[in-house]
RNA sequence: GCGCCCGUAGCUCAGUCGGAUAGAGCAACGGCCUUCUAAGCCGUAGGCCAUAGGUUCGAAUCCUAUCGGGCGCGCCA
């Protein structure tokens, strides 16, 4: 049930019978106060301006032809041509009825399934995950589950960089050692981090081997059997080290879904001479360009898109434009979506426009790169730790759940010692995720560990809470998962609760058009808050209960307990019967 | 220099394809546990939506300029 559509439909019928455009937009929202009712219809203002008439006596018309018969109990037209929508209870409990015995919950299916191919996590092999890998990875799997529980086809694809000059530098590095007689048991692959910054300073600093690492790279993307060997050693241990990672955070990505830089390497070439063929790509400076007229800036000149360096050499450029090709025609998707930094917009901006030149992005393939910001510190300035450095995802999680089990003993002495390891766990990596989900800011974003590891307010725990309190209830009434009964909303907390509950379906259909799983997260903190506040204020097992009253209050509770467990699902965060 | 993103309560943020009196959480203050889990509930206080213009019935939202922050601009990803 998407309650938005339905009146959306309504109201462009009316539209219709007023000879207005099929595609008048209805304006349908959110009635911004309870004196306003529940929806509130506000087309007939812009529409209005449009016709040059009186917007309060369109609205009239609009009202006129608008049937809501058995599903408002009241319309009424307000201010210069608001259009007030109070939804019937009789309607809303009947519609609750319906979605209560729905193993969807009342969302109905996706009649027209696509392709969505989800470009997310992409940690850099041979570096640690640190916590700017957070988003990318679980606003990615937030949004994947959204879209599979939708019904589109999601094919999840971990771009991880394994393939360019850093890896050239690292394999250099570790040839050296090699020659100077080390063991290759003795190489410390376990600390990556210190191989990693061993080889970056000799890149910055010592004189020739940032060019020995370039003719590494191009070796590498050769083909070569040595280079591979060495490459295929930080591969494995890189990638079990991010596999524990995804599985500590309930992260639904596995090996099946790595698809690094380096599986597009046969196609690079043909990249290549295509892009010249087609006389898109020329020579420039010993490199190979793409010059965009598109992206000029005002003197004209173009923006340089390069394809492959002096001396052979592929990029990230290359390897994208390949993704596209593979993904577009090979997947055949009918939607790419790339959850990146903003600092990547520029390159992906390029990307698709030389991409749609080629042919590599189909027309039907959408192409949505969806950027977060940079990652700063308290003070407001990009994030470093004391040390310079970055805070490591595995310490973040280690903290929370450290933290969180402090709070599970104090709050939850009744709980086993192996139930206070599960709630601490659940506890405090669903704090980390939601922390981080439910921020929609495209804009810079603080990294603070007292608002990751928060367990009060707008929380995961608050979330999680609310739902062992319904499941409390449940328990004491001992019913079965078949309990049925009649629905009768006669309290306020009661109705607002239902309507909450109905708007599932336009929340989900929101965060799969915008890729941003923070709507969901507010609208299950709403949804939460509002529970407690029925809890609070309408009894259900205590005495003076009418039965029909009772029976009728559990039925919400169970639909709320449902509704908030899958909700924290397609965010990937546990729920538990007790905490 | 050019370009992109951003500026909302003391703090962290919602709200931005124009809608009514701008919302939450934290922190502060005051209430609520012999009765379904107080990680909770109810209430109070807190705002020139960076600034200045413009567009119109109506602007936090759109346009222009200024200030402030971040990021990006030819061989890193």
């Amino acid at each position: 049930m998407n309650i938005k559509h339905l009146l959306t439909e309504k109201t462009q019928a009316a539209f219709i019978a007023l000879g207005l455009p099929a595609d008048t937009n209805a304006a349908v929202t959110v009635s911004t106060k309870p004196e306003f009712g529940d929806y509130q219809i506000n087309g007939a203002m812009a529409a209005a301006k449009l016709l040059k008439t009186n917007p309060r006596q369109l609205a009239e018309q609009l009202l006129a032809h608008l049937s809501l018969e058995g599903i408002a109990e009241k319309t009424e037209i307000a201010g210069p041509g608001f259009i007030n929508v109070t939804l019937a209870k009789s309607w809303l409990a009947a519609e609750l009825e319906t979605a209560a015995i729905d193993t969807r919950l009342g969302v109905s299916t996706n009649v027209t399934p696509q392709t969505v191919v989800v470009d997310y996590s992409a940690p850099n092999l041979a570096k640690e995950m640190h916590v700017g890998h957070l988003r990318s990875t679980i606003i990615g799997d937030a949004v994947v589950r959204t879209l599979e529980f939708w019904g589109d086809k999601v094919i999840r694809q971990n771009h991880m960089g394994d393939w360019g000059t850093q890896f050239g530098m690292l394999i250099a590095h570790l040839e050296d050692k090699l020659a100077a007689g080390v063991d290759l048991e003795q190489v410390a692959l376990a600390d990556l981090e210190d191989f990693y910054r061993e080889a970056k300073k000799r890149f910055d600093d010592e004189a020739g081997f940032a060019d020995k690492s370039r003719d590494y790279v191009v070796q590498l993307q050769s083909g070569d059997a040595h280079c591979k060997k060495l490459w295929q050693l930080f591969i494995d241990t890189s990638v079990k080290h991010s596999e524990e990672l995804y599985k500590k955070l309930n992260v639904t990505l596995t090996n099946a879904d790595i698809k690094p830089e380096s599986a597009y390497n046969d196609m690079l070439q043909g990249i290549i001479d295509d892009l010249k063929t087609k006389a898109l790509a020329e020579e420039s400076m010993g490199a190979l360009v793409v010059f965009l007229q598109e992206l000029a800036d005002k003197d004209g000149n173009p923006s340089p898109f390069i394809v492959q360096k002096t001396g052979g050499g592929f990029l990230y450029s290359t390897t994208d434009l390949a993704a596209c090709q593979y993904r577009s025609h090979t997947l055949n998707a009918d939607r790419i979506i790339i959850f990146t930094d903003a600092r990547q917009a520029l390159h992906f901006k390029q990307v698709e426009l030389v991409a749609r030149k080629a042919g590599y992005l189909r027309d039907a393939t959408s192409y949505d790169h969806c950027p977060f910001g940079t990652m700063m510190g308290e003070d407001g300035k990009p994030f470093k730790t004391r040390t310079g450095g970055t805070v490591k995802l595995a310490e973040l999680l280690e903290e929370a759940v450290v933290r969180a089990k402090a709070v599970v003993k104090e709050k939850a002495s009744d709980l086993t010692d192996t139930e206070v390891e599960e709630v601490a766990r659940k506890v405090g990596i669903g704090a980390v995720k939601f922390a981080d989900l439910s921020k929609n800011r495209t804009s810079d974003y603080i990294f603070s560990w007292n608002a990751m590891l928060s367990f009060e307010g707008a929380t995961a725990p608050y979330l999680q809470y609310a739902y062992t309190r319904v499941r409390s209830i449940l328990r004491r009434a001992d019913i079965n998962d078949n309990f049925v009964a009649k629905v009768l909303l006669v309290d306020e907390q009661e109705k607002q609760l239902a309507v909450k509950l109905l708007r599932f379906e336009e929340t989900l259909a929101q965060v799969i058009k915008d890729a941003q799983p923070n709507l969901l997260c507010n609208y299950l903190y709403e949804l939460a808050s509002l529970y407690m506040t029925f809890y609070e204020a309408c009894p259900i097992l205590k005495e003076g209960v009418e039965p029909a009253q009772r029976d009728s209050r559990l039925m919400l509770s169970i639909f709320a307990a449902r509704m908030l467990k899958q909700g924290l699902e397609l965010l990937g965060i546990e729920t538990m019967e007790r905490m």
